[in-house]
DNA sequence: CGATGGTATGACAGAATTGTGACAGCAGTA
DNA sequence: TACTGCTGTCACAATTCTGTCATACCATCG
């Protein structure tokens, strides 16, 4: 399933280099040039993620992003602003407009395509509040709880999410990498090898009710949630 | 395995900071401290990456970058730009010559590995996660486990390597050297010998299913799989 | 049949990888 | 301030993997 991105940006040649970085990355590009016409978009199919322009002809890219968050249906659709200014002050108020991120024009490929990914892995938890059942266990996102037949178990929140991806990727081995990638976020650095350790800590916090071997070591490949 | 890096950069002591991390990260560290000086590197031995110092004596870091895209034997590898400047302006400029990356000094050592270990991960040729079928066996890089008949089976990396290649090249015969070429890898120095032991190895792994018939020893060219 | 060259197998030490306990920093809180 | 829970890192222990032997085994051929 594919990301849809909607675009909104009135310059032409920013929102088909846009265009083009995101259809490249593999999610789908939607453009609008000004608020009336993401809104059109909008009420045609929901985004996964907005790019929005901080300048904006009409109502400035704020403003709709403050309609956005007005909207029932449009309130958890995660926002990055993109904006030419540096000013520390405008970040902040773009930010508490509702933004999840922003960047700076001019921008890296790169950088606008991480902190993409970041956003949209950061909210695919959130978008997915539903109960995970997997090998026995049952995750609650929701309620922030685990049952193990019957029995509640308490995990902090880096085992929870490690957890969570795990129930929702079995059978598959990740590397570490992948791991803190995904779980972590490809924005922070932390050894590879702390991994280990919250596996460790995950391990343990399930193993009173024998889930622990749930959570397989593959030697020289990583780790995987397997539930035979 | 142990990737080589050049690292251009005309400061003795950033350069030594460089070659000193990276070392101690497990990969091997080639100094050169001009355009010139990588080229001469460059010539004698192919890096797997390349950390370059954007303001260098002579010609600058970026125009080393260019040149380094243009050439057809680094077009492929993999560059990490170093600046001072946290100009964005600068940062365009850099990741539009070429780089695959980029750090601004002051930098940490944390960061920078993390950025190599990323950059590498990235240019990793992956084994193909497609599920091989053959000879009755399903084998699954992904999940990194042999399905035989309903029954798991749990392979060492390098038998599970072995049993991928026999997989994918079945009904041909190999000798121990192209095996080893393969399966190690052609710049490993082993014993021919360790390839029986290997085979062994994984027929022993096969032998609980009956599995362990496919893999044939043809005498005097070395070893086979075969689907019949 | 015995000799010969190639292959299978079991053992083993060193290397590589992973498990584990401890600890310090940190943010939030009483 | 002291306390609490969480995190990332480290050092060391435990485990598994690997390559290499020495030896047993087997097919082939004179």
């Amino acid at each position: 399933m594919t990301a849809n991105i909607l675009v909104v940006e009135d310059e032409p040649a920013i929102q088909e280099l846009l265009a083009f970085n995101i259809t490249q990355c593999g999610y789908r590009a939607t453009e609008a040039f000004d608020a009336d016409g993401a809104w059109t978009h909008i009420n045609h199919a929901l985004p996964d993620l907005i790019l929005l322009d901080w300048m904006l002809p009409g109502s400035s890219g704020v403003e709709l992003a403050r309609r956005l968050r007005a909207d029932q249906r449009t309130r958890n659709i995660p926002i990055i602003m993109l904006t030419a200014r540096t000013d520390e002050r405008d970040k902040i108020q773009g930010l508490e407009s509702g933004a999840d991120d922003y960047i700076t024009k001019p921008f890296s490929p790169r950088e606008l395509m991480a902190r993409i990914r970041a956003v949209l892995r950061r909210r695919a938890p959130q978008m997915s509040d539903e109960t995970v059942a997997a090998g026995g266990l049952e995750l609650s996102p929701a309620m922030h709880r685990i049952n193990a037949n019957g029995v509640l178990i308490d995990l902090g929140p880096t085992e929870f999410r490690l957890l969570h991806f795990f129930m929702t990727h079995p059978e598959r081995v990740y590397s570490r990498s992948q791991l803190l990638d995904q779980v972590w976020g490809d924005h922070v650095f932390v050894e590879e090898r702390t991994v280990d350790v919250h596996i460790r800590r995950l391990r343990q916090a399930l193993e009173p009710t024998n889930f622990d071997s749930l959570i397989q070591t593959v030697r020289g490949s990583g780790y995987r949630f397997s539930c035979n």
